[in-house]
DNA sequence: CGGTTTATGTTTACGACGTAATCCAGTTTT
DNA sequence: AAAACTGGATTACGTCGTAAACATAAACCG
């Protein structure tokens, strides 16, 4: 609070005009970091296309700001837009043809990869990432470290999908080749 | 500090008698907690067992101290145990056929879900998890939730390694045929 | 045995932190 | 002109990690 008044030209408690406390600003702050996240987007017709999308933008929203990711991680599930998009994947499950139980279990397990791959990620860049560098070999390599793990988010939801596609096809084969005819009795359970 | 000293019946700098800072002890109870963790077995033939044994042993320690989490996080890839997971994992993936660059890819798409994961899903549980209950429904409630969430996640790992499995044997499919030939020109990378 | 290290604690104090309480000078509104 | 509001400064409190110095008992050694 001090330090941020100062590089605001203010006394400390100046702020808290403006401000109930602390927590209230950290709370704006990951707000803002968290306003490019973009839910699936129930118009593509492809579900891969619509999780994808989304966990871009998440992934992107977090490489921004890796200094975030703590104050991200505190706050957790209870942030809406979090929970929004959570909300928003479990439907596309459900029209990709798992039963309840199932879109769950799907969600979760991307949710795990979506957001715990980048939450990872910033703090293997954490330590180098932020000293800036006027020399130009560093500064490539480091481009290029950033370039090949998105290239590894990439690649892992890829297959991760992939594995999802086949094992949907497996438990729903009747809906995917004649596109009709009842859920063949998908395992039931206490929601 | 003071806090911790009360709690052993001993004024709070006398604990620096056996510490240098409240850091040192940071990293020590992190280490305690990674004590559990066990490095893919070189011994089994199966490198998706390899891999399930080292995830399981990983998500286990998470699940077990959920609120180290912050402090793991924080100290990152510096952890000698993770280093130590991350390279002995890199071996399995170049023994299960992939050139050096996808191993690296494989690995850190992994390595994303399975350390990605159990830090995501201890910040869903934090706020409800610690407070104790004599209440036996809730109880009930809590061990369903993470039993359902152990699920999950052997879920996506499983289908991940689904997914990585079919690539593999894509890539080098002349490998998994007739067991012989040298590898088919791998995509070459400057390390 | 007496004297000296060594191990274990305590006490006091410092600076940094978030922030409650108070006051103060312009500016706006009635 | 009087009242209310706005944006800011000051001071002070309690908490944190810990540096520095001091105390006390055990262990060791001639």
């Amino acid at each position: 609070m001090r330090a941020l008044g100062e590089r605001l030209g203010v006394e400390a408690m100046s702020l808290y005009r403006y401000l109930p406390s602390k927590a209230a600003l950290l709370d704006a702050a990951v707000e803002s970091v968290l306003a490019g996240v973009t839910p699936p987007d129930p118009a593509d017709p492809d579900w891969r296309g619509q999780v994808l999308g989304s966990a871009r933008s998440f992934r992107q929203a977090i490489a921004d700001h890796p200094r975030m990711v703590p104050l991200i991680q505190a706050r957790g599930p209870k942030l809406p837009k979090l929970e929004a998009v959570w909300r928003a994947s479990h439907l596309v499950w459900e029209s990709a043809g798992a039963d309840p139980y199932t879109a769950n279990q799907l969600q979760l397990a991307v949710g795990a990869y979506v957001i715990g791959a980048p939450l990872w990620e910033a703090s293997l860049d954490r330590d180098t990432a932020d000293e800036a560098t006027d020399e130009p070999a560093v500064a490539f390599v480091r481009t290029a470290e950033k370039l090949r793990r998105e290239l590894a988010f990439e690649l892992g939801l890829g297959l991760l999908l992939d594995g999802i596609e086949s094992e949907l096809k497996r438990r729903a084969p009747k809906l995917k080749c004649q596109e009709a005819g009842p859920a063949p009795t998908p395992v039931e359970m206490a929601s």
